[in-house]
DNA sequence: GCAAAAGTATACATATCTGTATACTTAGAT
DNA sequence: ATCTAAGTATACAGATATGTATACTTTTGC
């Protein structure tokens, strides 16, 4: 059985991805998580303290699920560089796709020094390491700098389909990547 | 003289792109434009209503006076299509930039079929047209396929700036433009 | 000049928000 | 077995939200 912390934590993602952040109430996730506002207010000081432990909890779940997918599917690292926009496809093509859960809170909470924005910042930084981590095994002769070009994209595709709701978007996003993949490799650097 | 109306968008506009929607009560905003709230009920009926006044607003100022930017600054159209990330660095690091408002707008009113949707929609898709119209001018052999693609970078770079606050994103787009251009002259289908 | 529209000022209704207080009840660990 | 931590249930405090009501004043079009 879950710990009610763990319950929390869960509904309090879904909620706040489908809902926006300030407009969920502590007492809706309380409810929905079977559990009473006293019972979070134990385990959460704040309602900032949940978004973070959210966040958090978030971004260490997508980030394997997202590696794991990756790596399972394909092995030649050059492949991973393009399975990546696959993986995403399947992302913003499932049932509850809101858009990327830490673009939508700094959205709400732009304070440049908090720290829901800092744990924003490390997770698309985690991400971006993860390209560049998969430019290097490629063998790309400036895997940073590729890696910031497929983040781009990959962030590109991510907001088009939310807001847009255009299924090609990450098509596209595929075929952009490819172009700059070639190029990288062509003449290491690119531009 | 402004309309009261007209004072009411701008600074709901205003308050919107830095607070976010639902934390930006419609006290403030009438206190803000010097205008009591039962005057700014007379000409919105509620505060959605106001919402997409404000994106209506901005939506059309802004496309304006990228465009316009864009123009004055350069007239070879290919010069423009690369333009387009000069003028969007210009804006990323401008005093108060909260990121691209459409985007933080379905952030917070996800609902499929909205007309807080309809409206961001329009907006994006009335610049991927103008990418497409720069990218036909300069003749590129398939403008929609360059212009989506220019499109990926672009929001990338926005959302970017907007959470990670790293300068370089509009460099980098820039860069990774310049390929995906190339690219697009140097065989029209560009993967 | 005057009626209608638009504005001010202020209070109110109603709902919901975050967070706390009180009193009682389990469940676990030593 | 008992003591503590964690849980339930519920009510409350205080702030803030959207939206309305009332009564008075200014602006403006005809």
């Amino acid at each position: 059985m879950t710990s009610k912390r763990e319950q929390l934590i869960q509904t309090a993602v879904t909620l706040f991805a489908k809902n926006g952040f300030h407009n969920t109430g502590i007492d809706l996730i309380a409810e929905q998580a079977g559990v009473t506002k006293r019972t979070m207010y134990r385990h959460f000081r704040s309602k900032e303290e949940l978004i973070l432990a959210a966040l958090r909890d978030y971004d260490a779940r997508f980030r394997n699920r997202f590696m794991q997918s990756v790596e399972s599917k394909w092995d030649d690292p050059k492949d991973r560089l393009l399975g990546i926009f696959e993986v995403a496809y399947d992302w913003f093509t499932g049932n509850d796709f809101y858009g990327c859960m830490f673009i939508n809170a700094i959205g709400e909470y732009s304070e440049s020094h908090s720290a829901i924005r800092e744990v924003c910042k490390e997770f698309k930084r985690l991400m971006l390491g993860y390209y560049s981590k998969l430019a290097k095994e490629a063998g790309a002769q400036n895997p940073e700098h590729l890696a910031e070009q497929l983040s781009l994209l990959f962030e590109g595709a991510i907001v088009t389909h939310q807001v847009s709701q255009k299924p090609e978007a990450g098509r596209t996003a595929c075929d952009a990547a490819k172009v700059l993949i070639e190029a990288a490799f062509r003449n290491g650097q690119t531009g």
